[in-house]
DNA sequence: CTGAATATTTGACATCCTGAACCTTTCAGG
DNA sequence: CCTGAAAGGTTCAGGATGTCAAATATTCAG
C-alpha cells in the first residue's frame, strides 16, 4: 500500500517526464521542420515521402500511417509529384488501387534529411553510449507498450 | 581509441534512439492534436492558450516562443477571442503592445487539456517509479544541453 | 447481374503559416 | 520641439494542410 506522500511524488514524477517529453517533441519538431524547408519540402510531404523507404505503397495505407483522410492525402502527393519526387502507378492487382513510389530524386532528397537529423542532433551528444543505451531501451519499452 | 566496429555500433545506437524519439514524438503529437480536438480547439490554438497559462503576453512574445511570424498569431488570437478564450488589452507601459490575456474559460480549458494529457499518458504506464526518475534525468540532461 | 463496399479524387471550406505593406507609437538626435 | 528610424500589430495575398460530403471507378458477394 502506497503512502500519500507516495503518490504524490510519482504524480509529479509523471507531470515531469510529460513536460520534458514535450520539450523533446517541439525541438524535434522544430528541427524536422527547418531540415525539410532546407530542401524545399515541407513536413508532410518529407513524412509522406519518409514512408516511402522501403517501397511503394497505397494512398490509402499512407493516410492510415498518418492519421488523416485520403482526400488529405492527394493533395500532397499531388504537389510531391508536381516536384518530381514521386510517381504514381496503377496497382495491377486492384485497379481501384494507385500505389505512390519515391523516384530516384525523392528518394536522394529523403535519405538526405533523415542523415542530416542524424549529425544535427545535438541533444544526444550530450548522453555516453552507455547511458543512450539506456534511453534506447526505455524509449522502446514504452513505444511497445503504447502500440500494442 | 575505438574500432570501426564500435563506430559503426555507435552510431546504429544514435539511428535507433533518433527512430524512437521520431516514434514518440508522432504518438505525443496525434494525442496532443486529439485532446485539444475534444475541447473544440486547434494543436495551435490549445498551444497559444497553454503559453498565457502564467500571465498575459504581449503578441510578439508568443511568436517568438512558438518561432513563427507576428502576422500567424494575430489570427489565432482572432478566433481565440471570438470563442471567448481570450482577451487583448492595452499595454499601459507601451501603447504599441497588446497583451493577451486567457479568461477563465480558457483557462479552465487548457488546464482541462493539461490534465487528460497527464492521465492518458499510457507510454509511461509501461515504466516503473524507478525507471521514470532515470528516463527523467536522462531526458534533463538532454534538453539542458541542446539549450544551453 | 445487382447492389454494397472500397480506393481515390474533387470541391467547398476553415485553419495555419509566410512575406510585404501599412498604421501607430516610441524614441534618439538635431 | 521636430523628424525620422525602429518596433509592435494588423491586413492582405497566396500557398499548404486538413476535414467533410459527393462523385467516379472498381471489386466482390449473392
Amino acid at each position: 500500500m502506497e503512502s500519500i506522500q507516495e503518490q504524490t511524488d510519482e504524480e509529479q514524477l509523471t507531470r515531469d517526464v510529460v513536460e520534458l517529453m514535450a520539450g523533446l517533441v517541439a525541438i524535434f519538431h522544430r528541427e524536422y521542420e527547418e531540415a525539410a524547408q532546407a530542401r524545399s519540402l515541407t513536413g508532410a510531404q518529407a513524412k509522406v515521402l519518409a514512408l516511402l523507404r522501403f517501397g511503394p505503397l497505397p494512398m490509402r495505407r499512407i493516410a492510415q500511417t498518418l492519421s488523416c483522410e485520403p482526400s488529405n492525402i492527394t493533395g500532397i502527393v499531388d504537389r510531391l509529384e508536381t516536384r518530381g519526387f514521386v510517381t504514381r502507378q496503377a496497382d495491377p492487382q486492384d485497379r481501384r488501387v494507385k500505389l505512390v513510389a519515391a523516384t530516384e530524386a525523392g528518394r536522394t532528397a529523403s535519405a538526405e534529411l533523415r542523415s542530416s537529423l542524424h549529425f544535427a542532433r545535438e541533444p544526444l551528444a550530450t548522453l555516453s553510449q552507455e547511458e543512450r543505451r539506456t534511453l534506447r531501451d526505455l524509449l522502446n519499452r514504452m513505444l511497445l507498450g503504447a502500440e500494442g
